[in-house]
RNA sequence: GGCCCCGUCGUCUAGCCUGGUCUAGGACACCUCCCUUUCACGGAGGUAACACGGGUUCGACUCCCGUCGGGGUCACCA
């Protein structure tokens, strides 16, 4: 580095500050490709000190690019991904290479873009869309790639001035110099790309708007980007950037192009799976009964689930979307369940952010030496762009499940407490307001182990916040069945009749010692004495009256969830209704209790 | 279809660059058993992969070629 001219930049730190750019297009949700690729970009400006940058793609005009269109942004809050410069979000954002929003940046395209006018490396073309559609098609039809055809290029300087002049609609292309050009990937190593496969692209739009490949490099370059690391459905697309790098006079960053996120079937996870599922679901339907199709099925508040005019314009279009409310509520009719896609869906089911970014590192990426559970600051500091794995991964949620349970279980008692509580307040309002902030510490502490995500916190005890006449917690003749008449062969006795002896004893109990501890001991000497030692003959039928189900936290616990009184009411009520039918039956006849 | 990339248990992956230590390791899932007041947790064990075919080599999961398979891309979307 001695002999490095003396106009060089900054000779001795001749290795610049890495920079790194997560440049999406607008959209309210992050969806777990692009929050990897976020991760990423974050890891490795973190692991060298370097900056990252978050861009926004709006160059689109027919895409909204309002407020709710960068919703995303909260996402990337929530995972923990912080940017340096970008948006102005929660008090990050900003920086001195802004706009960051391409829709803002159109003079320094066309600065750039008349450089490249001037020096003949771009030029005009006035072809309609249709035109170009159907020179295209016909170069399908027979089997051949279509490149585009250079009849712009026939064009004298002054048919030129004069189609603009007239306002004639005009796109600009790159003239492409004609050569191949081997990408250098980090992660994928050299590949050439031939000059026939890379035609003149266009690199401004007929409405005055850069595309994307121009918009990109230009960007990059006076953002100085030094690691572009993005997904791997923009590997050929480097090849033009390159070009145009070279055209522009341009540094050439370092790529690291990562492997596609896939569905477990094998195709590429996209934002349209939600709707497709639901697509199937409706369809299958329809084929049973043809009618179905005329409206929205009905949803769980009785009403339909899709507005009809929504509902007509969703089935007469398989590429419109449905919105979040929408599609929740028709899932639930359907009695289908939708497959998180975004962050904010795997947020709404209750998985940690610290497990999702982890997992979906672990997507791609793998430190080695058997190692798979980690965290951000160790992403940073581990990360190497030759480990990135080169083949697409399949999403397994079975085992994400699983490391979000880990993570759950072995958090202190306290911090799930905490987090449960915060989970509610953000999504089950409804339940926070219907349980006294001791019960819910104390329900939530009586779940810890048992939750696998922090919504089955809600969606397990939904017996707690019910009222005590609810359907919802009144058992099904099944259970009745099983867990209350049917005798015990060992002690001759019912789960009833467990029950209204246990009932006796806690009416006796006085309200200084409804605790776990307090009934503990009352009823294990219970269930010694009187149902041979067997715990679970006694505690299922309290759990069935309690609940409605057999399925809940620790008896015990279960029994101080709801105010002495109301547990009480709510065995009484079972008893009575239990009772009642049996002596009915037995009015019916011998057979009916056989 | 052209071009580019990829190919280890069902899935995520370690090993491959620097051939032998790989009778291929871990994790999730699955199966069996144990624990247990429900559900879950937990504990012990088990089934399970180098896509195929040629080379090179004393020796190939590791290097080379081909076949097949998968993905990406060929827009005035990004």
């Amino acid at each position: 580095m001695a002999t490095t001219p003396a106009t060089a930049p900054s000779a001795t730190a001749s290795t610049p500050t890495v920079v790194t750019r997560f440049a999406p297009s607008p959209s309210g949700h992050l969806h777990v490709g692009g929050a990897r690729s976020a991760l990423f970009c974050w890891a490795f400006a973190r692991q060298h000190g370097g900056r990252m940058i978050v861009r926004i793609e709006d160059t689109d005009q027919k895409r909204s690019s309002d407020a709710a269109s960068i919703g995303f942004l909260a996402d990337l809050s929530w995972l923990g991904i912080n940017w340096d410069e970008g948006p102005v979000h929660e008090g990050t954002g900003g920086g001195p290479h802004g706009p960051y929003f391409q829709s803002e940046r159109l003079d320094i395209y066309n600065r750039c873009l008349q450089q490249l006018i001037d020096s003949g490396h771009a030029y005009y073309a006035f072809e309609t869309p249709e035109e170009l559609d159907t020179k295209r098609k016909a170069a399908l039809a027979e089997k051949r790639a279509y490149r585009y055809d250079r009849a712009a290029l026939l064009l004298s300087a002054d048919q030129v001035a004069a189609k603009l002049a007239a306002n004639m609609p005009a796109v600009v292309r790159f003239k492409c110099p004609g050569h191949a050009v081997t990408i250098h990937d980090q992660v994928l190593g050299d590949a050439t790309i031939p000059a026939e496969e890379i035609d003149d692209f266009v690199i401004r739009k007929a409405d005055g708007f850069p595309t994307y490949h121009f918009a990109v490099v230009v960007d990059d370059e006076f953002m100085q980007v030094t690691h572009v690391m993005r997904a791997q459905e923009h590997f050929t697309n480097t090849a033009k950037h390159m070009l145009l790098q070279d055209a522009l006079g341009f540094r050439r960053p370092t790529y690291a192009h990562m492997s596609i996120i896939c569905n477990p079937d094998g195709s590429k996870m996209s934002k349209r799976d939600k709707d497709k599922a639901l697509r199937a679901a409706v369809k299958a339907k329809s084929t049973a009964q043809p009618q179905a199709l005329s409206a929205a099925p009905i949803g769980p508040d009785g009403h339909p689930a899709v507005a009809q005019a929504d509902w007509d314009r969703w089935l007469a279009d398989k590429n419109v979307q449905l919105d979040f409310g929408s599609a929740a509520r028709l899932a639930a009719a359907l009695g289908v369940v939708l497959p998180e896609i975004n962050v904010d869906d795997f947020r709404r089911s209750g998985y940690l952010p610290e497990v999702l970014c982890n997992f979906i590192a672990l997507n791609g990426w793998s430190p080695g030496n058997d190692i798979e559970k980690f965290d951000n600051a160790f992403l940073a500091q581990h990360l190497r762009l030759e480990r990135i794995q080169k083949t697409a991964a399949k999403f397994d949620r079975v085992k994400l499940l699983s490391f979000n349970t880990d993570a759950i279980t072995g958090m202190p008692r306290e911090s799930f407490i905490a987090r449960a509580r915060a989970h509610g307040e953000q999504f089950h309002a409804e339940f926070m307001r219907a349980l006294p902030s001791g019960a819910f510490d104390r329900l939530a502490a009586a779940s810890h182990e048992r939750s696998k995500t922090l919504e089955d916190m809600f969606a397990g005890n939904a017996w707690a916040v019910a009222s005590d006449d609810s359907p919802s917690i009144t058992p099904d003749a099944k259970t009745i069945d099983k867990v209350l008449r049917k005798a015990d062969p060992a002690t001759g006795l019912s789960g009833l009749a467990h029950l209204e002896n246990i009932a006796a004893l806690l009416r006796s109990v006085p309200a200084d010692q409804w605790t776990p501890e307090g009934l503990e001991p009352i009823i294990t000497a219970y269930a010694n004495e009187k149902a041979g030692w067997q715990m679970g003959k006694v505690a299922q039928p309290l759990r069935v009256a309690l609940t409605g189900g057999t399925i809940s936290p620790p008896i015990f616990d279960t029994l101080c969830t709801l105010p002495r009184e109301r547990t009480l009411a709510r065995l009484a009520r079972v008893i009575e209704a239990a009772a009642g039918a049996a002596a009915t039956a037995a009015a019916a006849g011998p057979t009916a209790t056989a």
